[in-house]
DNA sequence: ACGATTTGACCGCG
DNA sequence: CGCGGTCAAATCGT
C-alpha cells in the first residue's frame, strides 16, 4: 500500500500523508497487542517491535508526537477499567477516532458512525455482505455488510465499507446501529498467510492481513463461529426473545448511542 | 451439500 | 423520478 505514496515524499501533503498512516499503523499495532494481551502470545512482542518502528520511523520524520498517548491507558482512562478486564474491547474501542452522526438517509434514527482507516478493518464481529452499489459521482462502490447473527440473535448492526475516491488508500467504514449478539471473540490467532486479495469477506475473527500490493487491503477478523443456517431458513425459525443480552464488543467498541 | 458472495431487480425516501 | 439501500436468485468456494 504504501507505495502509492512514497514516491511523493518531497511534497507536504504527501509527507503528511506518511505521517497519518505512519500513526495509523502504530494505532494498529497498539490495538493488535491489547487483542494479543494476556494471550501469552509471542506475537506481543512481535507487535510491540512494529509499534516501535512506527514510532521510530514517526521520531525519523520529527515528528511532534505529544499528543500521542498510548490507545490503551487512554481506553482504561475512559472505561475505568484494568486491562484484565476486556483486552481485547479495550484495544478495539481504541482503534480509530469516531465521526458520529446521521448520515444514512434511510436509518435516520439509527446512530451511525464513520472510520477511515487503510484498509477495512476488522472490529470482531462477523459480518456478511448482503449488497454492493455503484454510487453516483463515486469511483469505487460501496459494500454492505450486516451482522451475521441478524436472525439468530435478532442483531441490527450494519456497516457500508467504501473507498475513498480522493484518497484511495483509504476506506471508510460507516457503522449503523449496534451490536446486540453475544458472539464475543476468542482469542485471535494471527496470521501473517497475506493470501488473500478479495474484498472483505463477511465472517472472520482470527486477525488475519492481505497486504499484497493490489487495490485491497485489510486486517479482517474471521469468525470461528460455526456458520449460520441459510437466512430464509432462519427467518422463519430464529424470532427468539433475547432481552437477556451480554454486553457486546460494540457496547464498548463504540460510544453509547445518544438515543437509546 | 452448505454457507458466503455476487449482482440485477426491486423498494422507498426525498 | 433518481438514487441509495435491500432483497434474493444465481453462482462460487470449500
Amino acid at each position: 500500500m504504501a507505495d502509492c505514496w512514497l514516491g511523493n515524499l518531497a511534497t507536504t501533503a504527501s509527507r503528511e500523508r506518511v505521517i497519518e498512516e505512519m500513526k495509523e499503523g502504530r494505532e494498529l499495532a497498539n490495538q493488535l497487542r491489547g487483542v494479543l494481551f494476556g494471550s501469552g502470545s509471542p506475537a506481543v512482542d512481535l507487535v510491540m517491535k512494529i509499534s516501535k518502528s512506527f514510532s521510530n520511523i514517526l521520531s525519523i520524520l520529527n515528528v511532534n508526537d505529544f499528543n500521542y498517548e498510548h490507545p490503551i491507558s487512554q481506553i482504561q482512562a475512559e472505561l475505568g477499567l484494568g486491562l484484565a478486564d476486556s483486552p481485547c474491547l479495550d484495544a478495539r474501542k481504541s482503534q480509530e477516532s469516531f465521526i458520529d452522526g446521521d448520515c444514512n438517509k434511510k436509518r435516520k434514527t439509527s446512530h451511525t458512525q464513520i472510520r477511515k482507516t487503510p484498509f477495512p478493518i476488522a472490529d470482531g464481529h462477523a459480518w456478511r455482505k448482503y449488497g454492493e452499489k455503484n454510487i453516483m459521482k463515486a469511483k469505487y462502490p460501496r459494500s454492505y455488510y450486516r451482522c451475521t447473527h441478524i436472525y439468530d440473535q435478532n442483531c441490527k448492526a450494519i456497516k457500508q465499507v467504501q473507498r475513498i475516491q480522493e484518497d484511495p488508500c483509504l476506506y471508510q467504514t460507516t457503522y449503523i446501529g449496534h451490536h446486540t449478539c453475544t458472539n464475543f471473540l476468542a482469542p485471535p490467532k494471527l496470521n501473517m498467510d497475506c493470501t488473500s486479495p478479495g474484498e472483505p469477506a463477511s465472517t472472520f475473527i482470527s486477525f488475519e492481513t492481505t497486504n499484497k500490493l493490489t487495490d485491497k487491503h485489510e486486517l479482517s477478523c474471521v469468525s470461528s463461529s460455526p456458520s449460520m443456517k441459510s437466512e430464509s431458513r432462519l427467518k422463519k425459525t430464529c424470532d427468539m426473545d433475547h432481552n437477556d443480552q451480554l454486553l457486546s464488543i460494540s457496547d464498548y467498541f463504540m460510544p453509547p448511542d445518544p438515543t437509546s
